[in-house]
RNA sequence: GGGUCGGUACCCAAGCGGCCAAAGGGAGCAGACUGUAAAUCUGCCGGCUCAGCCUUCGUAGGUUCGAAUCCUUCCCGGCCCA
């Protein structure tokens, strides 16, 4: 445990998950010294977490496995007020309802990857509207707003870019970094935490926190914070065509999760796979170098993806996700066993239609969402870019003739990896 | 409030009376190659009952045989002046 903890820091470094730290040296013995308790915040922005928010979460998660006590925190109160960090213009609210929506929707997820049995690395699931919500205003204005100077919070990046813009910045989000700095001072003085984690565009928000509780405390606290995950070309991490990755099964399925990271990058999986994976670098680094030998194989996709769908959504889903994707993407799907359509046609889009319906060739791949029109059908097909079970079809295809799997089954494929199950009745 | 420049398809951006469903680029889709990757090459990329027709160039009118292109109204944005 104690060569976890000193450990730690530089595990951590070695997988490119450091961007920033106070004090380093100090942050070093006070991690040697023996367990401490940290927390990372997550804003109720939406009613699910998605994978950006994954490496915050599983920063919490390699403190606890090397024996330190982790606080998930839900924004409840920072949400009602919308960060500035990294943003060009201003947050729309939301309104109430959807926020406490959002919040308790966030800390069903925030309880998933942690342990919280009971013992001295038991996680914690704070929400900071709790200590926020019954401060008054003018305590507020004097105990927190009185050790921080303007000054300092018009230095900080995210104030100035959006000073320099026309966009401009309400009040109500300039005042955002005192409420996360006094949710560090909170939980440093009721439940001694010591460090706060986040990303890179958070560093701002966090020293507000450590210079408050110098300043008001005499205290001294940590900040440390991991690079945002980018993509080959440089954009934002975690949108797939179809939006942002979920954590939520019922927004993106498991199916999908586990497809999103098998599709990753060669250039990119490597580097993924390190601040992801919860396995010791040394393993980490042989199935990178394994799948340098052979990427065709795509091994350390397989190996992130799995771990990960696994983490999130448990092993009978993996597993489920897994079996779909060998149906899919195995070659032939003529050899598939009913129970293995079974899950294709959960995991996969699906629908039913009797067989008169499939006479009509291009509105049925309308229907199946396999186009967006009669003529992309056609051209399409003119592409032969359509398969129904495993048959290539083209501009005079019928698919009424194709075979059904199971005498029930159809199964289109558009393109490599899009896929629709249609059940004939 | 005054002046001025501008609003073109998912995004950027040409076009400035007929040859315009509208150049070029990006994004996207398909094919080839391969590996459910990247790069490259090829094709496609408003809709339809597809050699034709219909609906689009901020909005609403007008001029004209004919308008994305000219005129007017209004709406929205940039810049300059106040």
């Amino acid at each position: 445990m104690d060569r976890a903890s000193t450990d730690l820091l530089a595990d951590l470094t070695a997988r490119g998950l450091v961007h920033d730290t106070t004090d380093r040296a100090n942050l070093e013995d006070r991690l040697a010294a023996g367990p401490m308790s940290l927390y990372v915040g997550f804003d109720p922005t939406a009613d699910s977490l998605h994978v950006g928010h994954l490496v915050g979460q599983l920063f919490l998660r390699r403190f606890q496995m090397a024996g330190h006590k982790p606080f998930p925190l839900a924004g409840g109160a920072t949400g009602m007020v919308g960060d500035p960090s990294g943003r060009s213009d201003e947050r729309n609210l939301l309104d109430l309802d959807t926020l406490r929506h959002n919040v308790s929707r966030i800390e069903l997820q925030l309880q998933r990857l942690l342990d919280f049995t009971p013992g001295s690395a038991q996680a914690v699931l704070v929400n900071n509207a709790d200590w926020t919500e019954p401060v008054r205003l003018l305590d507020f204005l004097r105990d927190v707003g009185k050790f921080v100077t303007v000054n300092q919070m018009l230095a900080k990046d995210s104030v100035r870019s959006r000073l320099d813009s026309d966009n401009g910045l309400s009040f109500t989000e300039f005042s955002y970094s005192l409420l996360q700095a006094n949710d560090f001072r909170h939980l440093y003085e009721h439940h001694g935490v010591e460090l706060q984690a986040g990303g890179s565009d958070q560093w701002g928000n966090i020293v507000a926190g450590v210079d408050l509780i110098r300043r008001g405390l005499g205290k001294s606290a940590h900040a440390l914070t991991h690079p945002l995950v980018t993509k080959a070309d440089g954009t934002k991490f975690g949108k797939s065509v179809d939006g942002a990755v979920w954590l939520d099964p019922d927004k993106t399925s498991p199916y999908a999760f586990r497809q999103f990271w098998i599709q990753v990058d060669d250039a990119m999986v490597g580097r993924y796979l390190e601040m992801f994976s919860l396995g010791a670098l040394d393993d980490v680094r042989a199935t990178i170098a394994a799948h340098a030998e052979a990427p065709e194989k795509r091994l350390a996709q397989r190996e992130l993806a799995r771990e990960l769908t696994v983490m999130v959504h448990g092993t009978e889903a993996a597993d489920a996700a897994d079996e779909a994707a060998a149906v899919l993407f195995g070659g032939d799907p003529t050899q598939a066993s009913p129970a293995a359509l079974a899950v294709v046609a959960r995991e996969v889009p699906s629908s039913s239609m009797s067989s008169a319906q499939l006479a009509d060739t291009i509105g049925t791949l309308v229907q199946a969402k396999l186009a967006t029109s009669n003529g992309d059908a056609r051209r399409t097909l003119e592409q032969k870019g359509y398969r129904a079970n495993g048959v290539q079809l083209d501009e005079n295809a019928q698919l009424m003739a194709i075979a059904l799997l199971h005498g029930r089954y159809l199964l289109l494929r558009k393109g490599k990896a899009n896929h629709h199950l249609l059940e004939i009745s």
